[in-house]
DNA sequence: ATTATCTATAGATCTATAGATAATGC
DNA sequence: ATTATCTATAGATCTATAGATAATGC
């Protein structure tokens, strides 16, 4: 008789939810099962009966729900948003900023090199279905109306949402208020400032 | 009488450098000290006579170290190299390309929250004044001439290395060559695109 | 009856310190 | 005499497993 994985439960929801919280914030190595395990209540021990593959498998499917959650609402997006371009990325934007940060460069420069390769694959195939193919469907679309030159839609895809996730962590980092960097204005402002600069370039025409 | 930490030594040196390379590469939490010792072939208790800190302060020195010498050699470009921007940003490029990468968004977005907030600091103090201080006077003395439209110099700047780091990060995806994401071409070339998207945008205009 | 939790513990690994021994520089 | 290394060990912490107990769903 096979021995099924549970699949679903609220108890295992929260856990995931609460793992999601914890890696999104402070990445894959910094985060333990007892950190984890802390946030809903229990033991970390108990976490095994959800995540019988211990905490790579937890990991991989938190950061596997949240990628599929933004490809889901950026193929939405790319979909149903109307030209010009400006316009449509601005929506997304404005998207992005309410979810939490994925913090995609560390997934890739961090994370990605201390779980398993065959995870690390599997997340990083993710990463392009979620994030670049439905961006790189936007540009083409633009490009096909005659609207945008030719370009790697590829290389804008991670440019704008890498750009996106670097404005955001300059706010996280120590002393930013005071720091010579600061700039007072809003996180949306400059992520549309951004767009503009993707769009326009800054040589003066 | 005062006990002075010794500030240089070959072997100091050797470890520095030991150091550097594995935290460059896997991060502060995935780098023991038994992994920089293994490479330099000592026991790791051996590395507190030179780093009576411990690992902490090993890795702000590194850190510190490598960003200087960024600044010193960005500073150095953006002083002799000529106009057009194009020009500039290319031998900035170049530069950057030929060495190790800083992995600065795995810096700010990891990192800097295991280490203690005092170290933090003064490693983000670091990368303002050795990476965006340098590119925006470029930016700014591009402006002053009427090259460039009005711009937040300290946003192009970042975005501009953010851009780099990403490009290079990508290609050390696990199965980059296979993905669909794959393009056959030189990091220096992608790069250069970097440059002119930055400068022209790609609006068709 | 099954699911979810607990306690207890094994086994790794990591940072750091203490004190002994070898290598080096004047 | 000083610098650089070593061995040995303390003390934390982390992942994971085994087996017992409580809670829940039919």
């Amino acid at each position: 008789m096979l021995e099924l994985p549970p699949t679903s439960s609220a108890a295992r929801e929260r856990a995931l939810h609460a793992a999601e919280k914890l890696f999104g914030s402070r990445g894959y190595n910094a985060v333990s099962l007892k950190d984890i395990a802390g946030v809903l209540g229990i033991r970390h021990a108990s976490l095994y009966t959800h995540f019988p593959g211990g905490k790579e498998d937890l990991y991989v499917e938190v950061m596997e729900r949240a990628l599929l959650r933004h490809r889901e609402q950026l193929l939405h997006l790319v979909q149903e948003s109307a030209p010009p371009l400006r316009q449509q990325l601005r929506a997304i934007i404005d998207w992005l900023l309410s979810q939490p940060p994925l913090h995609m460069m560390r997934m890739m420069q961090a994370d990605m090199h201390v779980i398993s390769p065959p995870s690390a694959k599997r997340l990083s195939d993710t990463v392009y279905v979620a994030i670049f193919v439905p961006i790189e469907q936007l540009i083409d679309a633009a490009y096909q109306r005659g609207e945008v030159r030719f370009v790697n839609a590829g290389m804008v895809a991670g440019l704008l949402f890498t750009a996106i996730e670097a404005l955001r962590s300059m706010r996280e980092m120590p002393g930013y208020e005071e720091s010579a960097a600061y700039k007072p204005c809003a996180l949306q402002v400059q992520a549309y400032d951004v767009i503009d600069l993707l769009l326009d370039g800054i040589l003066r025409h």
